[in-house]
DNA sequence: TTTGCTATATGCCAAATTGATATATAGCGG
DNA sequence: CCGCTATATATCAATTTGGCATATAGCAAA
């Protein structure tokens, strides 16, 4: 599945722009499975535009580029639609974190702790934006499942973690009152 | 962090040929946080030739094309030492399943069915891998810390699903004795 | 007050990466 | 006997990333 389907998909639940999209991807309930960059989103919209899939509006704006808003055809609700009816190729998940840590015992205790703290840190991040988008935002079946399995997902790895960091030497405490 | 850290790191667990470090990373302790293609892997591997971070083996094959051997040198050692000291970036993790089931409502349930049952035939094969890896291979720091990493959160994903599936109307009895 | 950071907004482009294909042989199952 | 899988390297078009350029405005720190 290509970046021209995620951009359709985004745009089903409303009309954006390419910057927006991308804030979407970043901040919004999609951040933790999905990634994109403004050199794949913007040529996807112009194609999609050119396929008749998407039509532009330009919305003047002072001191900026003219924001050029998306908004979904008939047609590409069907090309949408289409495009969900095949069955998901597997994730793909990269871990520098993991990679890393598999090189645990060569690394020195400090370095170590960092990394997990950073690790750490990055989930309860992805948790934090979750559950603001699910009050903030309508919660229909779709992002209700996804953000459930988001929630297992991410908890089960900062709980792994936590446990780990426990185990460690107990942090030096510098200047600890 | 890139393939060629990446080729160094396996290689210092043990020498391989492209093709072998390949199937590492498919099959593996790293595959389910790990990707890469021949068409990485092999120009990778010829860059790190030409710095000096490994020497190259030809082994004679009957009916194939010369196996390369390949295995990290004592400046590649430290390349990868180098290389590990770095805070490792955020996780990446695609997922097309997580995507597509953003448009539950407008899926045949069929099809939502059966992409579940494939999300969590995935999980169930990474973790099947892992327990594999674990008996067979010799277990470090390292590969302990990452493969509980991988099994908590993997199998939290599956249980997710598990009682997810259980929730959808009764599986179509069809045939069913 | 000036310097640097963040935000808005689009776009380009070099570099990295994927995914498919080519080439060659051998074994296994239907 | 045909197609599939496995072994093994290599190439290459297409996709994707990540950094830069451009332009303006606000905010904070030095």
């Amino acid at each position: 599945m290509n970046i021209r389907i995620l951009c359709l998909g985004i745009l089903s639940f409303r009309e954006a722009s390419g910057y927006e999209i991308k804030k979407e991807i970043e901040e919004g309930m999609f951040s933790h499975f999905i990634d994109a960059s403004f050199g794949s989103i913007y040529p996807a919209l112009s194609q999609l535009n050119a396929e008749g899939l998407v039509t532009v509006r330009a919305e003047e704006q002072t001191g900026r580029p003219d924001k050029k808003v998306y908004a979904v055809t008939e047609q590409g609700r069907e090309a949408l639609a289409k495009g969900l009816l095949v069955i998901p190729a597997r994730d793909k998940y990269k871990s520098e974190f993991l990679f890393e840590m598999l090189f645990k015992a060569m690394l020195p205790e400090a370095h170590v702790r960092l990394a997990i703290e950073k690790q750490l840190h990055d989930l309860k991040d992805d948790l934090l934006r979750m559950h603001e988008c699910r009050q903030l935002g309508q919660v229909d079946q779709g992002s209700e499942f996804i953000m459930g399995y988001g929630e297992a997902v991410l908890s089960a790895g900062a709980r792994y973690l936590e446990d780990r960091l426990a185990e460690l030497q107990p942090k030096p405490a510098i200047a600890a009152e």
